[in-house]
RNA sequence: CGGGGUGUGGCGCAGAUGGCAGCGCGCCGCGUUUGGGACGCGGAGGCCAGCGGUUCAAGUCCGCUCACCCCGACCA
């Protein structure tokens, strides 16, 4: 590709409203441009990576027995009712009329669409298993897109489906799926951690997500250093500090005046946290069927924890939580502030399992201005439900091995879940087995932002002056840079001295046979300072530089430089397709090297 | 959805107290220049986000709306 002819143009100054380096770098160096909020076009540079990536994901795939097909990205509605999830899924969704008035999906994810074909397709466990992905757009309207490609409404997501008679076939499929997503991710130059995660909306049994860890990423982890635990802080479990071992004391009443929070209360009875119950409000929002109802929920944990909503909402199987307003937590009998879980009514009452364990807490009295002395479960009160909802924090204990856990955060690339027969089940996508017996399909499904993956590369490959792309997904081999534009010799008919080593000429040769030689080649032949080129070609950041100039040729040859190092040597003409040829073999080698065997973690 | 911020040419920005819409980069033409974002001369390009008000007069003041960004909530 010449650059002359490039469809972009690079920019000195990013944009004002982009904060993240991946976000700037591949604005200003010309591979994206933004057309609404979560919404971008990719341009040709930008196009060249995601193929890249997108066929070694192909690859990949292909490796474990996939096979790509192409399944819509308009949806009617029908499959997501089926499901229920049209009903269960909020805005996030996108849903318009086709011109009968009928109701349509924009393409979130596709197991509706697999379901759809396996129960037309799949008959008997002779077709088993079976692994269908394609590589498709997805629309999800996420309330706040943000940090450039990093969280989009609209991406290109590899999805693919795992199709089983039972679950040992699902697990052979995920654990395949598994180490192909870090050779995926290894081959892109991205290191990952896999980390066990919620299955949110998606359901089934089990999920990891895998993380390019980094500050600017926006999921939280918890880590320990000490055996190898991780886990999203949705989910992750811990080890809650044992409460001293007391005798239950009789109950007391004691004035407490302006103390509403924790900390004004542990300061006032000069108590520690821990010896405290922390009362939350929440209004849930549950799921019965087609239906949702609003139910309102009296969450107690421990005063030295908080409340993780997720495990709460996984624990009420409900759809969405939101604070209680004041007036509905008067309207049950409670005092905000001062709130009891003793002789409320109409409440659904969940504790934390640290609550049982740990006597004579100090909890509301339920009147403004008191609370309650040595209040212990199971005598004073009684909670529906007693269940781990309190969240991890920096430091919480490893609740495999004990050990201090850290917080980290990460970009989630990519994710797996066993869906069982949730889908299957929901659709009637069923086969025979070898009993005459119908039975629900096993299901998996794996996907990968190509769009996400590309700009984590880009967040990991970079300096000051511009992109550093690995071989593997860069969108040329090799940035080729002239550095005169005219051609210097004499017209030849006046017989005077001509200068076979024109720099112009050399380029334009080597140009020729970079192509020949299946090179992937960008040739900046525009008529531009040094400096100009040099800063271009740092900031598009090509693996392999190549400058001609006077003084190369002077020097005897090509000045050949690579983005992420700093020598430059000069390399005969005769040799620098060889050369060339033998630093991106290298450079493949290095990455290749990058891809072994990941012990799979439950 | 809550909080904060910003909207003036492709990008970055300036435009007290209302009075002819500007600068740098980029873009077009000519010339000089050519190893790390050159210089001279001459150009093109803007309903100042939109709508409504106040005023003789609004980029500027007032009101409403919209868009985009950041934090949080949310999120396969």
């Amino acid at each position: 590709m010449r650059m002359s002819q490039l469809f972009s143009q690079t920019l000195r100054e990013a944009p004002a409203d982009a904060e993240v380096e991946s976000h700037k770098l591949l604005v200003r160096a010309g591979y994206i441009q933004q057309l609404a909020a979560g919404i971008f076009t990719y341009l040709p540079l930008a196009k060249r990576v995601l193929t890249k990536i997108e066929n070694i994901m192909r690859q990949e795939i292909d490796a474990i027995g996939g096979q790509e097909i192409t399944m819509p990205v308009v949806h009617p509605a029908e499959i997501w009712k089926e499901t229920e999830r049209w009903y269960q899924i909020g805005s996030e969704m996108g849903r318009f009329y086709d011109k009968s008035g009928r109701d349509m999906v924009l393409a979130m994810t596709h197991e509706e669409v697999v379901a759809d074909l396996v129960r037309r397709t799949i008959h008997s466990y002779r077709q088993l298993p079976a692994l269908l992905y394609h590589i498709q757009t997805k629309w999800r309207d996420d309330p706040r897109p943000r940090a450039g490609l990093i969280r989009v409404r609209e991406f290109t997501m590899k999805d693919s489906y795992s199709l089983d008679m039972d679950q040992e076939g699902l697990d052979q499929q995920y654990r395949a799926h598994y180490q192909a997503y870090y050779n995926i991710f290894h081959r892109c130059g991205l290191q990952v951690k896999a980390f066990k995660s919620d299955v949110g909306m998606m359901g089934g049994s089990m999920a990891h997500e895998f993380m390019y860890l980094t500050p600017i990423g926006e999921d939280t982890l918890l880590v320990c250093d000490n055996c190898g635990y991780a886990a999203n802080r949705q989910i992750a479990r811990f080890k809650k500090d044992p409460a001293a071992v007391e005798e239950p004391l009789p109950i007391e009443k004691v004035a407490t005046p302006d103390t509403k929070t924790i900390e004004d209360l542990a300061e006032y009875l000069g108590i520690p946290k821990s010896k405290t119950a922390k009362a939350i409000f929440i209004i849930a929002s549950i799921i019965q069927g087609v239906e949702s109802y609003d139910r309102l929920v009296f969450a107690i944990v421990r005063g030295d924890m908080d409340l993780n909503e997720t495990k709460l909402t996984n624990v009420l199987k409900a759809k969405e939580l939101r604070p209680a307003l004041e007036d509905e937590i008067i309207s049950v009998g409670a005092v905000p502030g001062y709130a009891s879980p003793k002789g409320l009514k109409d409440v659904l009452v969940v504790v934390d399992d640290a609550i049982p364990e740990s006597p004579n807490l100090v909890a509301g009295a339920n009147e403004e201005g008191f609370h309650y002395l040595n209040v212990n479960y199971d005598r004073d009160y009684k909670a529906e439900i007693v269940a781990d909802i309190a969240v991890a924090e920096e430091g919480s204990l490893c609740p495999e091995c004990g050990n201090p856990m850290g917080l980290q955060r990460g970009v989630e690339v990519g994710n797996i879940f066993k869906l069982g027969s949730r889908y299957s089940e929901a659709m009637g996508a069923n086969f025979l087995d070898q009993e005459d017996q119908a039975k629900p399909v096993i299901m998996g499904s794996y996907g990968i932002g190509s769009g996400r993956l590309m700009a984590s590369v880009a967040e990991e490959h970079h300096d000051e002056y511009g992109l550093i792309w690995p071989i593997s997904v860069a969108p040329y081999a090799v940035h080729l840079i002239i550095l005169q534009k005219k051609v210097k010799h004499q017209d030849q008919n006046k017989g005077e001295e001509v200068d076979d080593n024109d720099p112009l000429d050399v380029a334009e040769g080597l140009y020729e046979q970079f192509q020949s030689a299946g090179i992937e080649i960008l040739f900046d032949d525009r008529d531009q300072r040094p400096g100009v080129k040099f800063n271009d070609a740092d900031l598009i950041g090509i693996p392999i530089r190549l400058t001609i100039s006077d003084r190369s040729l002077q020097a005897g040859g090509i000045e050949a430089k690579q983005r992420d190092q700093k020598e430059k040597t000069i390399i005969p003409i005769d040799k620098i397709v060889s050369h060339v040829e033998a630093t991106i073999a290298e450079l493949h080698a290095n990455i290749d090297q990058e891809v072994v065997t990941i012990p799979f973690e439950e």
